[in-house]
DNA sequence: GAACGGCGGAACGCAACCGTTACGTCCTGG
DNA sequence: CCAGGACGTAACGGTTGCGTTCCGCCGTTC
């Protein structure tokens, strides 16, 4: 019968240790300590640091975002938008989001785990938004969600994650009617 | 008088490590072990490990790309999007960068590094590369640089570095008109 | 051929974590 | 009211890495 309130006082001790330090310096004890909790009720919970950083992480990033439907292309996409930037802006999020991507390039686990909670989803929202779209007319019959979903994620999550350069009030605009006009090019 | 050729193996010892580990749990005795080398010759060159990345990491970023000049906008892209394709499949370039980019995010000299290699060079490669075919009149006259480095960068280090899933053939093909279509479109 | 200096290797004391164990306390369910 | 179990604390032996020091070796330089 684990105590629930030590759970969560673990789950969230984990989350800002892993925004604070990354994955490949989280300690054990940093954890129990910054959670004031004993070592034991970790090790109670979870077998080993990669157990538990994957357990919490996947079920964080599994709350599923709705799939957008506002009726035009155009809104969809804005929408999209908005929820990446409010995503990656979150201060937490976007320290341990390049982090956990970076880990998983030299972790298999990690890797699955990410594609599971992040690729899987990210691919069924950009298909039925694509999907949508054409059916509507608005995006030409052969449009490739792949390369659509790379011109949406690709630029936001660059300049929110990476370059981390300051964003002017009507970036999102410029970017939103930009993509727009990339994916109606791509037909065959 | 220290000898070039362990200078040498530390560097590339340095490198591979930093892409088997990351930053986070780069050690100087694995670096050393790596090199065939003694701690000593490291220490005898660098304070410590902090010191150590930055300066061999700032010194293989910092070799300059030459600005493409192709004659046609069209011709530029492709030639900047091939360049950072090569430079992203590189197994170990692949395996740092967003590594360091993570590590960038909680460790304000790593990124002002970072920044000082890519950032500063990639807005001047921008620059000059909107400048050009808006002069070629190829591009409407307010097209915005930053805007376009973000929409040429971004879905290319999404696709390579985070997304890791493989490339079709006429990936670049497609990337190349559909950001062409995008920055067309972006006239104030 | 002697002095110099960079070299690898080994060991230092110190600190942080690992994963495990024992203990005593407190809460809860029966 | 009692048994069970989850809790925090503390300590365990072992590992790893830090940054430093000392040693003996060897190639230069003069």
């Amino acid at each position: 019968m684990l105590r629930g309130d030590i759970t969560v006082a673990i789950r969230n001790a984990v989350m800002h240790e892993l925004a604070e330090v990354g994955y490949g310096r989280l300690s054990i004890e940093a954890v129990a300590r910054r959670a004031g909790v004993g070592k034991t009720a970790i090790y109670r919970r979870w077998g080993n640091k990669l157990e538990m950083v994957l357990e919490i992480v996947s079920d964080v990033a599994g709350r599923s975002v709705p799939l957008p439907d506002t009726g035009s292309f155009a809104g969809d996409l804005q929408l999209i938008m908005m929820i990446v930037h409010r995503a990656l802006q979150h201060r937490i999020a976007s320290q341990i989001i390049p982090d956990l991507m970076a880990e998983a390039a030299r972790n298999p686990q990690i890797a699955e785990t990410l594609q599971a909670a992040l690729h899987t989803h990210q691919q069924a929202v950009g298909e039925k938004l694509v999907g949508q779209a054409i059916a509507r007319g608005e995006l030409p019959e052969g449009t490739d969600p792949e390369v659509a979903v790379d011109m949406i994620l690709g630029p936001l999550y660059w300049r929110l994650a990476v370059s981390r350069s300051p964003m002017p009030d009507d970036y999102l605009e410029k970017l939103t009617t930009a993509v727009t006009a990339a994916l109606k090019s791509t037909a065959p």
